[in-house]
DNA sequence: CACCTTTGTTGGATCGATTCAAATTTTGCT
DNA sequence: AGCAAAATTTGAATCGATCCAACAAAGGTG
């Protein structure tokens, strides 16, 4: 019950103490913003009125109309906002934001919605100096919506060929080679992949033609590296099924009953993402098949669970904190021009890659 | 090298398409914000007109001087940005304002700084509607900085006696008493207690002293209703080690070390975090302690993490994630008032407690 | 003492929108 | 056609600050 029978009164204004204090506004605005500029005696006084009035401050609504810079950016996505703090991925890449930001005192602005629709209002009313695209799915209505801001905007994962948005990625088509070729070197020759979506809302084994027509090239890249070294070793990669995600666990489980329902089951699981991965391990595991004597897996992100979990993830790391470091600065130093950054990915061989089972 | 020609027009702003399309001002502001009352024909020359001119919108920045409300909750912290995205209890604290916030449409704002001044500085031009603080440590300093801003905020956790701060925590002593009572019910007599923060800076062995003169009350009020329960045990809790860490790995440690290097260790160690306790069951292990063959631990907090530790830990789990979103709501209708709550705890059994070792 | 600096203060213009009472146009009806 | 009611449109006021050119006062110099 505090506070309120004054709750009607509206708050106090710079204007009001500059009168109070009998100064211009002008001068009373520079004792808070340029104190050094005005003589002390004056500064007091002004002070004075300002804790006598219960002043706040100056109001950041006001000054940020005529400064125009909010010192703040924007990360965008269209999962809900607690994604930001469940998600492996998405928490390795804030890690690598927020030092950044950190580092220049800009503040992170989170951005998402319970629906499309508000999701637009929100990226279009966000107070932002600049956007960081999470685009998983959806993603290139979020690259739409935000283009219409007019404001710099990277997007996380070249998930497309557009070259008019700045991205930063990892070469996914070198990362996919480095694990397939792990494999294949350890021996293996029957393959399964788990893919992330190749286009919004399918899921399920993937054609040729629609790996053709991917909306994302990300994962399409990565599906090509798995095929080229492959095929290197003499493997029929048309006999490859791939099964297309939403890299959750309802898919997964799906594609990997699909996958281990064949009469041939492969022994080597390529997997697009830890999370899959990392499901598919507790899904075998839960089944008696053993990883990696029975099956091998390769995951591809690098995220910091991989390292924890049973048996460790074989994985293709990329510089996550490193992307989300640089995808930070390319907004806070905007020079208007366009960005696209390629980084190099590294395999990191853990325990859930061995050797193929002798007998077949 | 895009859009460089460009570059030195102004943006454009409401004024000029309404010029364009020749109407008022305040027509053409209709058309975006309320384009039901402007006919058909009048709407699509300004809609016209706004394309032809690369209009971007109406910015919010100019919305916001004029509606007041931002539509955004401010989160602060004295430690980095990235503490949201690594520490699991703030994590589970964020997951439930996101909860909050996604249900109403509003936006996150995650505030802090690299060093104190700048930390002012962002609270100062936060652009936000209100704020959610967590006090860890400079808590009363967080306190005092938004206090200024003259915004509504909650504080999570009560860290300290003020009547006059909203807060919303739990009940500490009671959550302590049942941690105490667990141990002592399965046989232990020998404690140690790996206590948080008394006050800002100081770690180490704590004299009574300083646990009345305590500045987090929280802490304080754990080590009551430890101390309470072990009394009615019969145990002398004036001979309990009460070491004061900072909730991090060095501290820890080093607690560890004071507290087994005595003549006669502890068989049960009562810590005041998850974290804390983690960190202890690591060191004992790493030194062939068996836990809880040799020593038993229970945490306090209830993180996700806390389940999947090796062995998983028995801990006083609070309501986080309704915490979080009680303070969402509590800043989203905030209602003038100084609201205090205080959600109930619960002992989470699981593998970290045992009896104590038959042999002394 | 006139003149030039230096230092401080003033008040109008501006940032980009929304709001609302008043003015204007349309529509409906006889 | 005439007139009241309804539907649109206008333009000034406002939100809360910062910026800056112009001015005033004080200090220094020949």
């Amino acid at each position: 019950m505090a506070s309120s029978t004054e709750s009607n009164t509206r708050p106090i204004r710079l204007a009001d103490i500059a009168k109070a204090a009998g100064v211009s506004h002008g001068t009373a605005s520079n004792v808070f913003s340029r104190p050094e500029i005005v003589r002390e005696e004056v500064r007091e006084r002004v002070k004075a009125a300002a804790e006598a009035l219960g002043y706040a401050g100056p109001d950041p609504k006001g000054r940020l109309l005529r400064a125009g810079k909010v010192n703040a950016i924007g990360v965008a996505t269209t999962e809900p906002l607690s994604y930001f703090f469940d998600d492996p991925f998405a928490r390795a890449m804030m890690a690598g934001i927020s030092e950044a930001c950190d580092a220049t005192g800009a503040g992170i602005a989170l951005v998402s919605a319970g629906n499309q629709e508000k999701l637009a209002w929100n990226i279009q009313s966000a107070l932002v100096d600049g956007f960081i695209l999470f685009c998983i799915e959806g993603g290139s209505r979020l690259v739409e919506l935000t283009r219409e801001r007019k404001l710099p905007f990277v997007a996380l994962e070249l998930g497309f060929d557009d070259d008019t948005v700045s991205a930063i990625g990892v070469d996914n088509v070198a990362g996919a080679r480095l694990a397939a070729r792990h494999l294949a070197e350890l021996g293996h020759r029957r393959f399964a992949v788990l893919a992330l979506p190749f286009a919004d809302g399918s899921t399920g084994l993937v054609s040729p033609e629609q790996v053709r027509t991917a909306l994302y090239t990300g994962t399409r890249d990565r599906l090509v590296g798995y095929f080229e070294a492959l095929s290197q070793f003499g493997v029929d990669t048309a006999g490859i099924p791939v099964y297309e995600t939403e890299n959750d666990e309802a898919s997964t489980r799906a594609g990997l009953e699909t996958i281990f329902a064949s009469a041939e089951p492969p022994t080597a699981i390529l997997a697009m993402s830890d999370r899959i991965a990392m499901i598919a391990i507790e899904w075998l595991t839960a089944r008696g098949i053993a990883v990696p004597g029975d099956v091998s897996i390769v995951g591809f992100d690098g995220v910091p669970d991989a390292a924890l979990c049973d048996p460790p993830l074989t994985t293709v790391a990329q510089p996550i904190a490193e992307i989300g470091r640089r995808a930070a600065r390319t907004i806070l130093d905007f020079d208007g021009t366009v960005r696209r950054e390629t980084l190099g990915v590294e395999l990191v061989v853990r325990a859930s890659s061995g050797p193929p089972p002798k007998a077949v």
